[in-house]
DNA sequence: AATTTTCTTAACCAAATAGTTAAACCATAA
DNA sequence: TTATGGTTTAACTATTTGGTTAAGAAAATT
């Protein structure tokens, strides 16, 4: 390749992250990945040595994608019910655009793939700076004490979940009421910081 | 088989969640569900013809039990917070007993295996009454307003997402800081119910 | 004791599919 | 022009694995 990246080699990642998130690893196959990428499976190998090769690079670029903008959002120095909320959105904004990305982590870790998991150590994310940032909001009396990693959590469990169980929520939900799912993801970006701040927001 | 559900039959079933849940449909291999089962792939294919079958046998198995388990929560006659409290501690106790769940059925959405989704609605899980019940305390000013689906949502997102993104959560915090899962997870029975009521209850 | 059902062993088949290879084509840049 | 590296085609291999089969052993049922 004469670039660092190709225009193939990306033709080809992109092809092999939705692949890979629909199917798994064992699952897809690497003819139907070329089908995608609009290339044949030669050329596939001449790229990517072999499968694993090839998920981990998948794995690698969407891991990498999410950490660093989560980590810019967390590092802005924004107040904290703000930061909330632009996590919130980052979060959202992120899926909606490219949906197999929690499938895709999901799937690694269910697979397994332990080694993907301790690259993700190395990954930039380091949530101490926000965690202070709580710790003193806390103290200032402006929200109920809280640990910082469990707010996170929760943060992340609400923005994320629904586009994991989508499938399930749409039709256990749809069973029972008239049910829109996309109307329901475009209304969270408001309603789930209000919930989180209502959560720990302190009357004065 | 002379009884409906013979020994063997259950200790093919429980092997065969277990390796569904880590390998996902297409991982799986029969050979691995009957050694894990103490048994022989022969006989494996003596009770269940082929892979769809033990599969979705598995499905049902899991899903029956949790969908019977909340529909319980949710229709008895209890106080809205305690009923919240209930349900947290319903799918948390569910979730530690067999951890397999998330990642089974979040595989199943993954595989696309769209039938059994479509199974799911057969399932007995009438979430109208408790629909009802949150509508009731609007009404009444005892809580702020907010959709009831997504009320059940928050509740099952922040339930459930933990255990699936258990290892990329232990990673990613436990770098920054020192965490045990199981402790947290422990704590979570509470903090929850806390976190959830505090982001509806009105003040008075 | 006779019979039916459950279970094992072990060999086998067929299909799917990861990965290889070789020969040739084509664009581009030296 | 020629050399190089990206690309295609197509055939081939080796392996994995779902599924079958047959013969019989063990256990339960009659």
């Amino acid at each position: 390749m004469t670039t660092i990246n190709s225009e193939t080699e990306q033709k080809i990642l992109r092809a092999a992250m939705q692949i890979f998130s629909i199917e798994g690893f064992k699952g897809a196959r690497m003819q139907e990945i070329a089908d995608k990428a609009g290339i044949n499976k030669a050329l596939l190998h001449y790229y990517y040595r072999n499968k694993e090769t090839l998920y981990k690079a998948s794995f690698d670029t969407l891991t990498f994608k999410i950490f660093t903008q989560v980590n810019l959002t967390l590092h802005k120095d924004t107040p904290l019910f703000t930061k909330i909320e632009n996590i919130v959105a980052a979060y959202i904004d992120l899926i909606v655009e490219t949906p197999e990305v929690p499938q895709f982590i999901l799937n690694g870790i269910i697979n397994n793939q332990d080694e993907l998991i301790k690259n993700m150590q190395e990954l930039p994310l380091d949530i101490k700076p926000f965690m202070q940032q709580i710790q003193n909001e806390i103290l200032k009396g402006n929200i109920k004490p809280i640990h910082p990693a469990e707010l996170l959590i929760n943060i992340l469990s609400l923005s994320i979940f629904p586009f994991a169980a989508r499938p399930v929520i749409t039709n256990v939900v749809g069973k029972n009421i008239e049910f829109n799912f996309d109307e329901f993801i475009k209304s969270r970006k408001k309603t789930i910081p209000e919930f989180i701040i209502n959560a720990i927001k302190v009357e004065k």
